[in-house]
DNA sequence: TTTTGTTATGCAAGTTTTTGCATAATAGGC
DNA sequence: GCCTATTATGCAAAAACTTGCATAACAAAA
């Protein structure tokens, strides 16, 4: 829908490889949009075709050949076209709600454990995004001013994060009501 | 990636058309789930072709006939395999949150138009999942006791809409202290 | 010294989803 | 009587994304 424009937006602030942008949608861009290499590699290539990127083959000796991608002027126009339309609100395909929809032909135990699994990730994942969190707010202001905006989905992150996880609290107390009282020690 | 799964879920609590499913899938499931009718029908034809699904033609006096699916023993046995094994969690791909990264190349007004379109539509879809969550209080215990586990899917509806306006106010914030100044009353 | 990890790119095939078009009957509002 | 909404289904093409495979050089760890 717009890995597109996503890419334009960081060649924008800064040209660079298909390697390069994997890496960044990884790190900063990746919390909100996640991208395979191959699919990096091919919107390059297509956004090449379209005239609104440019890029030049760089020999390098010891590693492999890259080509440095940069904006043309269309897609600097085309960005700031796609910046002035209105966006569409986002639709959420979330597997885990389906399966905690269905969880009443489950077990409670493949439940929790299913909940495990996906705290460890999200917490692992606020963590991160709070250790960002904090080298921003030691940066000198003139560098925070250039990252604001960044920084606001920064903190969509980190809301968003601490939201599910109580959320996740909120299951795990309801998971265990549903728990058979542990049976009397047998025979 | 799991439309196949969410489908079968829908019709192992109760059977029906495409059309039925469609508009489920606006309703409750839709939440979380996704998908426009076209899908809805192409993946019945082939969960069917698959063997998971059965039919049954029905003819409608008033109405366009209808095709009422429902589960086949397989197609039970392929859901209770997919509740075992582990959902891959989520990969977000926001928009929003791309363009507001990118804010820096276009204009506060233009952001905060775009956030207000926004804010319109979780604000209404938190009053529709909190008329539900006053509707669910309101049951009866054992009917509140078999909607259990949708019940879970709904309060992550509700603290993720509560969460999402909470970092709309930070964002609209923000964007104000950008706003120059007013300028002077001109000549 | 073998294995693992990082840098670097890409094709091919398949799956999933979206967009556009198409049909057809009835009900209700203006 | 006309327009719009609802019920009901689907094909075809395109776009977007995933999965599997492939290559290749070097660095570091085991």
């Amino acid at each position: 829908m717009s890995l597109k424009h996503a890419i334009l937006i960081l060649l924008e602030s800064e040209p660079g490889s298909g390697y390069d942008l994997f890496k960044r949608f990884k790190d900063g861009l990746g919390y909100f949009w996640n991208a395979k290499h191959q699919q990096v590699y091919l919107e390059l290539k297509k956004l090449s075709e379209a005239g609104w990127l440019a890029f030049e083959a760089q020999t390098q000796d010891t590693r492999p050949d890259k080509k440095n991608y940069r904006l043309t002027p269309a897609g600097h126009a085309e960005l700031l076209r796609w910046l002035g339309e209105p966006v569409q609100p986002n639709t959420i395909n979330d597997a885990l709600l389906v399966k905690l929809y269905a969880g009443a032909h489950t077990s409670p135990d493949n439940l929790r454990e299913e909940m495990q699994r996906h705290i460890a990730v999200h917490r692992k994942t606020l963590d991160s995004l709070m250790s960002i969190e904090r080298d921003y707010h030691g940066l000198p202001a003139e560098q925070r001013h250039a990252l604001r905006m960044p920084y606001l989905t920064l903190r969509r992150g980190i809301l968003g994060e601490q939201s599910w996880l109580q959320w996740a609290e909120e299951v795990e107390h309801a998971l265990q009501d549903t728990t058979p009282a542990s049976p009397p020690p047998g025979k």
